[in-house]
DNA sequence: CTAGGGTTAG
């Protein structure tokens, strides 16, 4: 039964199937749209269907030079003749060939030239229909369309149609965006709408995607979304992948989406649809990439409200995302209460628990997710499997226990769960971390031997620990062994080895780098450059770094403040202030704001330059302004240049101001004042800032040590030393 | 549900 519905209804059905993450048959009867937008007009009467016959066959022999043009004139032309509507069009999709069909047009055109553009248009679009079942339909299909606009010819809706799913087809975007912006908008129709958005979502031109959405959406339009709409928009929301894309279009794009599909449900809601928990799920998966807690709570009310029942999925991603953003213990009250409230119980899942162990994990209480491994063993027979045993193996790396890592993955051999190449890349990251380099080479060759083979991220993780220690040759042989080894680098290799080799000095290998990621289809993005930049300025090779600021704008990547800030540190440090500050002017200009680290480089290159007066009144400067309020780096800066200077007075009430302003010294702070301290034998001064390092559980290091142990026992106060030492012992027990 | 990346002032 079709029955006609309002435009309301037809778009509640479009919102329901959008909401479904399977499809499923709907409870509101849908209208088969389709019907009224085939291409197939409905079959002729018998006598228009001899009268077509008879048309095409004249015409075919009238080609032949046969003199039966009077015939067919006065069979299409007198007045007796009944010429439905769409008669020519008829004639015309029964022609040989789309190019016998526009020497026909151009017959009828020429012998009845009031013939009104309507049907005209149809005729034409015969034309287009032929023409896309010939060979090489696009080049074909463009031709006609060409044609057709030197003859005025406008196009039907289904002529576009045929066009933009043609050349789509083609990978000619352009084109067939082209033809959208030639089709008068009022022909627009929601088969069109569904074939124009599909080819912008696969060709990653998700913004105009959306706005064509939001075009059918609109109240007045005629092209109500159905549910090819549904598929089409669904299928790319699920398609995580947007490629090429920066970030911030990302997130404006995705945040488009998920307001769509929240009025979507919305709108399901009040109209009473049935919904499943599935379609809740999609939605609260979105608004959580998004971080989106108050919108999922809403919606969990809701569903609540409308009796939707919560799977083990609606419970996972609620686990994942308190867990994500570090709330383990609410984490852990959700699945407490999933297993077993108000009757309704959901059991949880090895995704649940894995979700579970990796959130305890991530914040340091690896130990809990081990009793949670044992618990989903007996309480749920619920078998750990590799991620579970990844999630701990990782747990313990990081907290440094790379035993009991170790002893996790052999546990996790006898269990016969197989190691995957994270299990791989979790141990050796962890072992690089913690200075065992060797051994990460070590297990990694063991493994490959075994048959378990790395990837890039096994690649990036020991040519960064190879940079980190300075063994620039192993982080360089380790990329050449990549590719040999049948894995190709990707971006983030690049980017690690080219930072290394900045940090390094070693600006020439860096270049080379350069080159090869190039060569690779790699693009340099603004951290790569800024990364570039600092190693030339650190080697004094401004012209290099000049070149590189070249290329950026050509390859229109931005400055930001991190390159500002770079060149803004050099050129002041190498004396160059007037220089610095028309970057700095510069950099306003183009419409950043100087950061804490911009005035930071400049205090401190005047501090270096001996120039404290300049230093102080930058410094003044910032904090009166106070949109950029000076943080403990630029208090160092001062305090440390201050006591160098023996104005240890000044110094001290910097550290004063510091603490009003509830900016706290930390380690560096402390040394630059106890030097100062020590230089001017202010031994009071002194005991009080080593009460207040305690109190503030501020770890001495060994500059600390180093000055109160030269200073305090020549002094004859060997046990203040001893308590200062003792009071971090007495905290350490304690903690 | 699990693994890798880079920058600027001390």
């Amino acid at each position: 039964m079709s029955v006609p519905l309002s435009s309301s209804k037809q778009s509640t059905v479009f919102l329901l199937r959008l909401c479904l993450l399977k499809p499923q048959t709907s409870a509101i009867p849908y209208y088969p749209l389709h019907r009224h937008l085939s291409t197939e007009p409905n079959p002729p009467p018998q006598d228009e269907e001899s009268l077509i016959n008879e048309a095409v066959q004249l015409f075919q022999v009238l080609e032949d030079g046969n003199s039966s043009s009077t015939q067919l004139h006065q069979l299409l032309f007198s007045s007796s003749s009944p010429s439905s509507p769409g008669i020519f069009r008829q004639i015309t999709r029964r022609l040989a060939s789309s190019s016998q069909a526009l020497e026909f047009f151009d017959y009828i055109r020429s012998n009845s030239p009031s013939r009104e553009l309507t049907s005209l248009s149809f005729t034409f679009q015969a034309i287009f229909e032929l023409a896309s079942r010939e060979p090489d339909p696009q080049n074909k299909l463009l031709e006609l369309y060409r044609t057709s606009k030197e003859r005025n010819i406008p196009l039907t809706v289904n002529g576009a149609t045929l066009l933009v799913r043609c050349l789509g087809r083609a990978e000619r975007v352009d084109e067939a965006l082209a033809v959208v912006d030639e089709l008068d908008p009022s022909l627009k129709n929601t088969h069109f709408y569904n074939v124009v958005v599909a080819l912008l979502f696969r060709s990653g031109r998700i913004v105009k995607a959306l706005n064509m959405l939001d075009e059918m959406l609109q109240p007045g339009a005629d092209c109500p979304p159905n549910d090819i709409t549904g598929d089409v928009v669904f299928a790319a929301l699920s398609r995580r992948e947007w490629c090429g894309r920066s970030i911030s279009d990302k997130e404006i794009v995705g945040k488009k989406m998920i307001g769509l599909a929240w009025d979507v449900l919305h709108d399901v809601m009040k109209a009473g649809g049935t919904l499943e928990a599935a379609s809740c799920n999609a939605l609260l998966t979105g608004l959580g990439r998004d971080g989106d807690f108050e919108r999922m709570n809403t919606l969990m009310t809701e569903m609540k409200e409308m009796d939707i029942q919560p799977n083990v999925v609606t419970f996972g991603i609620l686990i994942n995302h308190m867990c994500k953003s570090r709330r383990v213990d609410e984490a852990l009250e959700v699945f407490e209460k999933m297993k077993g409230v108000s009757g309704l119980s959901v059991e949880p899942d090895v995704i649940t628990y894995n979700t579970l162990i990796d959130g305890l994990c991530k914040v340091g209480r690896q130990e809990e997710g081990l009793t949670l491994m044992d618990q989903m063993r007996s309480e749920n027979k619920c078998m750990p499997n590799t991620v579970t045993y990844n999630c701990l193996i990782d747990g313990f790396c990081k907290a440094g226990e790379i035993e009991r890592a170790q002893e996790l993955f052999d546990q996790m051999n006898k269990e016969r769960v197989f190691p995957n190449v994270i299990t791989l890349n979790t141990l050796v990251d962890g072992m690089c971390r913690h200075g065992r380099i060797t051994s990460a080479v070590q297990f990694f060759d063991e493994m490959r031997s075994k048959g378990l083979k790395g990837n890039a991220v096994t690649f990036t993780t020991l040519i960064k620990a190879f940079c980190n220690v300075n063994n620039i040759d192993k982080a360089m042989e380790l990329f050449s062994q990549m590719s040999k080894d049948g894995c190709s680098p990707d971006a983030i290799v690049y980017y690690t080895l080219i930072s290394g080799l900045s940090q390094a000095g070693r600006m020439d290998d860096a270049s080379s780098v350069v080159s090869m990621l190039k060569e690779a289809g790699f693009c340099l993005d603004i951290v790569c450059y800024n990364v570039l930049i600092g190693g030339f300025c650190r080697k004094n090779k401004l012209d290099k770094a000049y070149e590189m600021l070249k290329e950026m704008e050509q390859a229109g990547v931005k400055s930001d403040s991190v390159t500002y800030n770079t060149l803004i540190s050099y050129l002041s440090k190498t004396g160059n202030f007037a220089t610095a500050h028309r970057v700095m002017r510069m950099m306003i200009k183009d419409g950043l704001v100087p950061t804490v680290v911009t005035y930071g480089a400049l205090i401190h290159a005047y501090c270096l330059n001996g120039k404290i007066e300049e230093a102080m009144k930058i410094f003044r400067d910032m904090s009166s302004s106070s949109k950029v309020p000076p943080n403990n780096v630029i208090y160092n800066i001062l305090i440390d240049s201050l006591c160098k200077k023996n104005e240890v007075e000044l110094a001290l009430s910097l550290m004063e101001e510091m603490k009003a302003k509830g900016v706290s010294p930390n380690v560096t702070t402390y040394n630059a004042m106890l030097k100062g301290l020590r230089e001017n034998n202010l031994l009071e001064k002194a005991f009080d800032l080593m009460d207040r390092m305690v109190e503030q559980a501020c770890n001495p290091d060994y500059i600390t040590m180093e000055v109160l142990t030269e200073w305090l026992p020549a002094v004859g106060e060997t046990g203040k030393l001893k308590n200062f030492v003792q009071g971090y012992e007495v905290s350490v027990s304690t903690a």
